[in-house]
DNA sequence: CTTATATATGTCTTTTTAGACATATGAAAC
DNA sequence: GTTTCATATGTCTAAAAAGACATATATAAG
């Protein structure tokens, strides 16, 4: 249920298509949820069914028609009553890696640098594409509140990760 | 899918029930997996059926019978297996509060503020039994290196997370 | 005395999510 | 010329997950 409000909460900001909705979310929204485009496409026909969002449809000569979803006012006041009234929920990870550690008795420390390094990798490519969209949205006008502070929890988040890498890989080498 | 390695793991360390698969699972998995008990208990009964753990059957006196359940050969194997050729994935985070930013523009600094000191709360309740349960933990002769490190990387996560919302709060205070 | 907690294991239904399948065009790259 | 990428929107099925429903006893707390 909760996929819903990210998703008005990116319409929110401005009258977008469920294909700008996938965009943003997987550019802005990575960092503390996920989603495919099939449920967000369908989340969408919910949300209009719900008379949270409707559409305009745009019709486009050379490219595809599209639907341009705004918010409702009904659709408006929900997500701000949910914000506000919504009790906390533990956040939910799902991360693949962090189930490996539980055979490092059972690897070398090479098959463990090995396995870390990859995660180091990944993550130095999320930190480097994630600094370089928190620096192209500095230098634009309209800088939502919303976008500035997630964009520094996902730098956060990744550099917390590296240096766990680092610190995990520096504790192998000592112990083995 | 990979909820079941997450499982094995557990199971790998020492042969343990149903319910202290529950109970381990979330004292030591929570910073990166989620589930619950009836998923669990399911998942259990399908890895049976595949082989990849048995059990046997402790009968109780006092307290209800229960079912000690081991790896198999198979499981072990098909555990490292799966640590060593499973494709990293990029970890899914489902984080409600985060969502909650998007409304930051149309919230007062108070509001905003009982939301972050919510958040601060709840993850303060989080460190602490976390540091807790490294400081127990560290108290035990078998200490195995996967627990070390993820206990570590739940703190990191978490000091991090408070960190944030307190630059949050700071940078909230300042513009408003 | 009554309530809550810990032990212990399950099922059932609904919702959510993942991933494949499906289509169509323009533009750019090679 | 052909392939890949970006635009744009969807459906369908299977798997994963959440949450309620279900039961039973001992012990501890109030």
């Amino acid at each position: 249920m909760s996929l819903r409000y990210a998703l008005l909460g990116i319409i929110l900001k401005k009258p977008v298509t469920g294909y700008d909705v996938v965009r943003i979310f997987k550019q802005q929204m990575i960092y503390f949820w996920s989603s495919t485009h099939s449920q967000i496409y369908t989340e969408l026909h919910k949300m209009e069914n719900d008379n949270l969002i409707d559409h305009e449809l745009v019709i486009q000569e050379a490219l595809p028609n599209k639907k341009v979803y705004s918010l409702t006012d009904t659709g408006k006041k929900d997500l701000i009553r949910w914000a506000i009234e919504e009790p906390l929920k533990p956040a939910k990870i799902k991360d693949n890696f962090l189930i490996k550690t539980t055979i490092f008795p059972f690897l070398s420390v090479v098959e463990i640098d090995k396995l870390l390094d990859e995660v180091i990798e990944r993550e130095d490519k999320i930190l480097s594409m994630t600094k370089k969209w928190q620096e192209h949205f500095n230098s634009q006008e309209e800088r939502d509140v919303g976008t500035i502070l997630t964009v520094e929890y996902g730098i956060r988040y990744s550099e917390m990760y590296l240096e766990w890498c680092k610190w995990a890989k520096q504790y192998i080498n000592e112990i083995k």
